[in-house]
DNA sequence: GGTTGCTATGCGCCTAGTTGCATAGTAGCC
DNA sequence: GGCTACTATGCAACTAGGCGCATAGCAACC
């Protein structure tokens, strides 16, 4: 499970509340691994049971208190533990194939609509990774370290986006002329 | 849901018992949609009483009584009707991501370790797909409907698994060059 | 006779994740 | 006073999937 480990490494970075990390999840992390923020709060209770992060109540003025988590040294040794461990590449699950191969005995017109949807919204998050990518890393060669890391993260996002794109391409390509054929 | 769609393809295409579908999903439907044999019995199982599929007991020599399993109309009307159905373009999810932006707090040659790991798994995949590519499908131009349908779906499984082993190959060049640096 | 391997079925428990809902304070707007 | 929006927390029920285990017939090999 990388929840538990996508909430320490951004804890590393800076403690926050269950609420500021979903918020980061929403914006950073999140792009590569999603989660609500039931889940956070969910997890980060039992990551306080198992001794991996530690909470203190902050009142607020002007809005409600809030609960700020930080990593502890157990924590930290769980994620490096986690780090070190062989994980097995995720199986690739794609609804779209499905769907694809199903489209002979379907509608074929439905099937096209939605991979032009999905065409749009793999075009609009790659718009949004480039537009990051600019903006924070002008010059990828003189990366190190941290930076370097939050960098190559997005470089393989932009790769899956770039890739989902393509895909959707020679799909609709293909598709539109066996239809007009 | 997917997989119960990914089964009414499958029994679209052929009939077959629960154990004939999970060596087909080990091939072929498989590598866009991984399922175990026992989360097939189970789903094969709500799908009679939903009345997507029938069974039909089958006698055999020489091997155990299997059960054959046929769609029915009415389940090539939910596979129709969910084709037609717009469904989210699924989240991207990657622990390896998750690792790499937690390397600098832990051990960088344990990440890099991990990500030769996954180089290597991705190479294999690749390797796969591309002597199926040229096995089956010797020229793609000329294919239509549902053969058509299957080639565009490897294309897919072999843009997404040359993605990856690029991407290997640039974390690798890259964490490797800030170690030396 | 024993072991291994293939065909064939399935249960039970657990984890992870999704969906929907509930609560509550503050602040600004109309 | 009522509405909307933001901050902030959380529970309950459900779905999907994974892991481990169990059963059992038949064939081939040693």
């Amino acid at each position: 499970m990388a929840l538990e480990h996508a909430i320490l490494v951004s804890l590393e970075e800076r403690a926050g509340s269950g609420y500021e990390l979903a918020r980061r999840f929403d914006r950073s992390i999140g792009f590569f691994w999603a989660a609500s923020h039931q889940q956070i709060y969910r997890t980060l209770k039992r990551m306080v049971e198992r001794g991996w992060v530690t909470v203190e109540d902050v009142a607020q003025e002007g809005r409600p208190d809030k609960k700020v988590y930080r990593a502890t040294d157990g924590g930290r040794a769980e994620l490096t533990r986690w780090i070190a461990e062989p994980t097995e590449p995720a199986t690739m699950r794609s609804e779209l194939a499905v769907k694809i191969r199903g489209a002979s005995l379907g509608d074929t017109d439905a099937v096209i609509d939605e991979i032009a949807r999905h065409r749009a919204h793999h075009a609009e998050r790659l718009d949004v990774y480039r537009v990051i990518e600019k903006r924070d890393f002008p010059d990828p060669a003189s990366l190190r370290g941290q930076r370097l890391h939050q960098y190559l993260v997005l470089r393989g996002g932009i790769r899956a986006e770039q890739g989902q794109l393509d895909w959707c391409d020679e799909l609709l390509d293909a598709l539109n002329s066996d239809r007009d054929s």
